[in-house]
DNA sequence: CAATAAACATGACAAAAGTCATTTTTTTAT
DNA sequence: ATAAAAAAATGACTTTTGTCATGTTTATTG
């Protein structure tokens, strides 16, 4: 556990729907919230549980994902640094439909429900924003729908590439020459993500290689062609 | 058009967001609405347009859908008597995302945007209402989400024959009595919904009649055995 | 730094689902 | 009521995708 974070400088604040607060507010979020460092692979709230407060994400990356009825995953959406976790759930007052789990190190600060709704009847701009995050989410969830109900798995996988660049890599996603940058997510996530098999992803990203679409090192993806797998995806113009 | 709807008796009212007015703007609201007959079949928006105000669903049945890349039409959801049209998009400041077509003939009334804002800034209540509303979209359509890209088929077409049940014929669904209560979507629309061809939803339906689990008089579908469709479906319990 | 586990890769095969062609039935409009 | 159009149904066939088995590489960890 953190203590020495200063909310103040967070780039939750910056990117999200906490900015214009006034010091003595700030201050009370220093005080109240609770930091969490979570390595690799931990979970931070489970599908079923009732949330109690939301979570910020401070630094790290975040899958969040369903389980059908057999028990396979189903990613449903990412959160990056600066984003916010479980203010679905919390505001709609549900149980968590979906868990959280770190796909890298991460520092989470926990903001308990009191404080929270303090914060939302003093500055009502803050539940404006948040409804602006959830319909956009909303909107995003319904074109994965139809996604995924209409197009063929290699077009969702190439698809599914773009936008994890684009999310990962910031806006424009990884330049064709800063290859530092490159998708780490395992076979298995992508294959929960793009909802398939692990196998056919696997044999689909050597036949996107053998396409000079990308570039394949160890683990590692590497958008060579993203107008080409753009094409491939489906998705004109 | 018509003139003579009183809000006061509507069904918008009882079942959702606009309880609790006070008389004067009830009484604007009769004044501004504007409603309007739709014949089965007719669109009330498209995709792509931007919002100018809300739609309520005085009386009738629409299905929300969007255009997949190869121009596919896919069913996100069904908006019932007394329900709204166009709220995500106009609270999330962002063209429709997908149209709402009648599936029967329906009055719908619209409330140009200024006058609904005025009633969320002067009842907070209604947009504590909505953003409970949109919370439940949202995990209905991640909740879809994991049905596509996880179930066969044959799965998706139990699930979706209970769901519409479930829907279209009351809390509880069509009682095994009283079956003048039926699902009347086209194959097609169907095939839309649960995400493949209007052959394979044929197919399975005709299936499902040979294994007793629904009667099929022409285009009606009459669910005998829900507990049956239910295990079909994987839904357990 | 081995040893063990986890992730990745590939082949063979089976099952699921889509497409196209054609026929029958139902609906709609004249 | 009847013609025309739309929807439903069925068959034959192809393509896509999943599953299982097995080998290989890459990470982890004692």
């Amino acid at each position: 556990m953190l203590q020495d974070l200063d909310c103040r400088q967070c780039i939750v604040r910056t990117s999200t729907c906490f900015s214009d607060l006034m010091p003595d507010d700030i201050g009370e979020l220093v005080e109240k919230k609770i930091s969490t460092v979570y390595k690799k692979g931990q979970t931070i709230f489970y599908e079923g549980m009732m949330p109690t407060g939301i979570y910020c994400l401070h630094s790290g990356k975040i899958k969040i994902s369903k389980r059908g009825n057999d028990g396979k995953e189903q990613i449903v959406r990412f959160v990056l640094e600066g984003g916010l976790l479980g203010i679905r759930s919390l505001m709609g007052g549900r149980k968590y439909s979906a868990s959280a789990t770190t796909l890298e190190e991460s520092v989470v600060c926990y903001i308990d429900q009191k404080t929270f709704f303090k914060l939302t009847t003093k500055y009502p701009h803050i539940s404006q924003c948040v409804m602006t995050l959830i319909c956009a989410l909303l909107e995003e969830a319904e074109a994965k729908m139809t996604s995924l109900a209409q197009k063929p798995v290699r077009e969702r996988l190439a698809e599914g590439l773009l936008i994890l660049d684009e999310l990962f890599n910031g806006e424009g996603g990884c330049k064709a020459d800063e290859q530092e940058h490159a998708l780490s997510l395992s076979r298995e996530d992508l294959a929960n993500l793009v909802g398939t098999a692990t196998e056919t992803v696997i044999r689909l990203l050597s036949d996107f290689k053998d396409e000079k679409l990308i570039e394949i090192e160890g683990r590692k993806v590497i958008l060579l062609d993203k107008e080409g797998l753009k094409k491939t995806s489906n998705n004109l113009p």
